[in-house]
DNA sequence: CCCCTATACTCAACAAGTTGAATAGGTGCG
DNA sequence: CGCACCTATTCAACTTGTTGAGTATAGGGG
């Protein structure tokens, strides 16, 4: 919907070429929009037509060139009206939810498996997330330590949800097996 | 991506028209998945021609009639094979993320009346979903009521999250302006 | 009586996101 | 010395999801 808007506060924050974004949106970013590799540079190549960032190629020694992209005054007064608009709500895409939603209607071993593959990626998560904060110190920018919170919150309680989740399943499996 | 799937899902709750589920999709689900009518009787109809789903029409006196929707056995079985395959990572798109993550380069207002409007409408949800989960009962189905579960707590988590960025919002505001 | 809202759906066009493959040099491992 | 993996990007085809309009009947309010 407005990845375009998403690369504009990546960019925000600093430039980039479209693999480092690629690996952003992978891993920090990654808990509030995701993207693909080729997404980003098909909409890196309509911002960069439209005004919006600008391209310039470094050159590198051992590795293949880049380009890397900085925001252009364009680009940051878009970014700036964006902001200002009202904000859709936010819609969640969760695989997991539904197949809980039906396990009534199959057996809950798949799911025991699922919630616990769950589980481990979502401590994972969590502690790359905790190092990040570190990192970050305490005197970094607003934004991105506040999503960073909203990170670290989510998995938090995900965690907790999905123990809760195990229990039930466990319990129901010993109920009906 | 599985909208096909959360339909199946759906379905194995009780049978139910294209309305029917647009209404279901825009309220108790919408907090795991989320889709318009249109996209749902698109599916509903590829569901029907591929044998996952079976239409019967429903004569209605003092309204338009209706086409009510039943698993088939066909359905059933994908529907289990869907559960018991690997689930994908959850995916979230949340336009305020991204607002907030560029809030340093701009100004502070816009983001603190939006933080203000997501407050409201979490706190919204949260009262529907405890009224739903009165009107559910001690003995319902495990599948809904743990879902309905993770909707409660991630919006919990949502307002101590928000009220936490309206703080931070509100000191930026006072520091600089 | 007209307008608004609700039920119940369909059609068409478009935008956004996904999947898979191809290219091409460099680095590290055994 | 070959194979797998990392950087860095492009092309093409496809599936999903969004937006807007249009059809038809019924009930309620002013």
């Amino acid at each position: 919907m407005s990845l375009r808007h998403a690369v504009l506060a990546a960019l925000s924050q600093g430039e980039a070429s479209g693999y480092e974004l690629a690996k952003r949106f992978d891993v920090a970013v990654a808990d509030f929009w995701s993207a693909t590799p080729q997404q980003l540079y098909r909409d890196l190549e309509r911002l960069e037509r439209d005004g919006l960032v600008e391209a310039r190629v470094v050159e590198q020694e051992r590795r293949p060139n880049k380009r890397v992209f900085t925001l252009t005054a364009a680009g940051r007064a878009a970014l700036g009206e964006f902001v200002a608009a009202p904000a859709r709500p936010a819609a969640i895409r969760d695989e997991f939810l539904i197949k809980l939603q039906a396990v009534d209607a199959g057996e809950p071993e798949a799911l025991i498996a699922a919630a616990e593959a769950r589980l481990a990626r979502s401590r994972e998560k969590l502690a790359r997330y905790e190092q990040l904060r570190k990192r970050m110190g305490t005197e970094e920018s607003l934004g991105p330590s506040l999503t960073l919170e909203a990170g670290i919150l989510y998995e938090e309680q995900n965690t907790r949800w999905t123990t809760l989740v195990l229990q039930r399943l466990r319990e129901r499996r010993a109920a009906s097996g």
